[in-house]
DNA sequence: TTAAGTGCAAAAGCTTTGCGGGTAG
DNA sequence: CTACCCGCAAAGCTTTTGCACTTAA
């Protein structure tokens, strides 16, 4: 299931990217647009490959490297961000404001969590070493309903 | 640098490892103890392939695979555990207990902190979506040291 | 003895790079 | 105009898989 962002926000994000655009010199294609909105329109946390295929129904012959090139791009410049996870493929993520996260440890599941109690924590100061915090996430870690359905299977079999 | 986990934790932990082997069937071969005793050994969240590197140092033909294999496997049964992170390679992490995590968001490092004020949080309900929450992880999202080195350059550039 | 584990080789999956042509500003 | 960006193709990494051989228990 995708909820949708409420269009609002939406816009805002669309026209923060133009206004970063413009401040840094960077162009704001066709690519790069439809790139942010289909993100905007997932909340599944995708990965470049599910954010690509979604791209290319929308915008016909866009490759795969500008899609990639974009992600990069866009979580670059802030308006969108990558999710951090346990498994091998980046992840990203329409939410920029603070949230947390529910992270399956045996396929790597993103699910949002939203908890009150997690969101006014006291950052530590890092600037002993030298580290700027930009935001920070709760992850709670575990196994999600699939896979623990998944391991009674196979201690049954 | 690397710091040497305490003798005696070490030693618990390969303890618990040959125990959890026991009860589950599993056999303790060499390959996977010494994996282990390689993880311990690090406090870098290594890749697998750094992991391997070190491990093909201390027994001769090991092969790849294996080390992925058995890294996988140690996690699986928690005598380690996976580091979640922003970017496209799994690392892993030698630390079982409540810590925390500095993440660069440029180079996908991660430094451990320690927060005392981060290590009681109360633990939402999360039973009415299925997932079973382990354990948990506070992380400091932003740029580190290096990096933010890096793009001062770039602006000067 | 024998099921589980290992090594090898090959495939599969994800991401980056170099370059020539295209285009937003 | 022209610096930035795109698509393509190819390379580079990381991880998984199938299979025959080995070994811990």
């Amino acid at each position: 299931m995708t909820y949708a962002l409420d269009e609002t926000t939406r816009q805002q994000r669309l026209e923060t990217f133009r206004r970063l655009c413009r401040e840094r010199g960077l162009r704001c294609t066709v690519q790069r647009r439809v790139v942010l909105e289909v993100v905007l329109d997932l909340d599944t946390h995708p990965t470049a490959d599910e954010v690509f295929e979604v791209v290319s129904r929308r915008l016909e012959g866009v490759s795969r490297t500008t899609v990639y090139r974009s992600l990069e791009g866009l979580a670059r410049v802030g308006v969108i961000t990558k999710a951090c996870h346990p498994g091998a493929t980046t992840r990203y993520d329409r939410r920029i404001e603070i949230h947390h996260h529910l992270i399956c440890l045996r396929c790597d599941s993103i699910t949002d969590i939203s908890e009150a109690g997690f969101d006014d924590l006291a950052i530590p100061d890092t600037s002993a070493v030298g580290f700027e915090v930009k935001d920070y996430r709760v992850q709670l870690r575990g196994i999600c309903h699939d896979c623990r359905d998944q391991e009674k299977k196979e201690e049954l079999g």
